[in-house]
DNA sequence: AAGAAAATTAACCTAAAAGTTAATTAATGT
DNA sequence: ACATTAATTAACTTTTAGGTTAATTTTCTT
């Protein structure tokens, strides 16, 4: 499960995105994931669920912990899915030729087509 | 109009990131837009405001046409934000270059054995 | 002036997101 | 054994996403 929809999904609710942001600093558990917001522990749950579906983070059982642990390769995916643009700002990504952008535009645009 | 949230949920769904594919290779009139899908227009139409909205485009009009125009701004702002995560595969921008060629490399050749 | 075409709006449907509280499972400490 | 803590599941609510068809607005063509 790594679907570039899943992903963008998954960062598209700032409390996903805080989540992971902890987790850039390294693993935690579920529960220190939640202490620093006011919603139940259930909403977490699924936040953490949805983030986990996507790959974004796995989780390690350690006791009565989760430990959580974020996963770089859908971050890579969509990092990656966003180099397509980056002749729009020109220079944040080295030179790309228009052929590599023509074909991997290609190949997504069919992958997207369902 | 150029919230995290809102940019990653536009681009959360496949419909849009193909509109913006196909944008990214000039701008496009709503119904050009629409010919490749098979869902209505009002369902593009729907498609188009969360894009406008959350900035990925803007719409020129044109007589009874609109011109779709992509809107380079939010996408920057989201690879600014997947930077923080870029030292989990450490190299950042310079080695996605590198990834970005592999993956034409691995095109090519999948072209070159038919 | 009338009709066709481009796009949007309106009204509606179904499914899923995001939250809640209450109940449950499973591991820990006394 | 028993109560406590960590986390999840269940059941429920409200809102929104994503699609539909039908109607409307605006522009273009004849």
């Amino acid at each position: 499960m790594d679907n570039l929809s899943d992903t963008f999904f998954a960062l598209s609710d700032p409390t996903r995105r805080a989540i992971l942001l902890r987790l850039s600093k390294g693993e935690a558990t579920v529960g220190e994931l939640a202490m620093p917001f006011e919603m139940s522990a259930p909403a977490i749950t699924k936040h953490l669920k949805i983030l986990e579906g996507s790959g974004l983070i796995r989780k390690e059982k350690d006791g009565q912990l989760r430990r959580c642990i974020l996963q770089e390769k859908p971050l890579k995916g969509a990092v990656e899915w966003l180099g397509h643009y980056s002749h729009f700002w020109e220079g944040s990504f080295a030179q790309l030729d228009d052929t590599l952008k023509a074909m991997v535009a290609g190949d997504n645009a069919e992958e997207d087509a369902k």
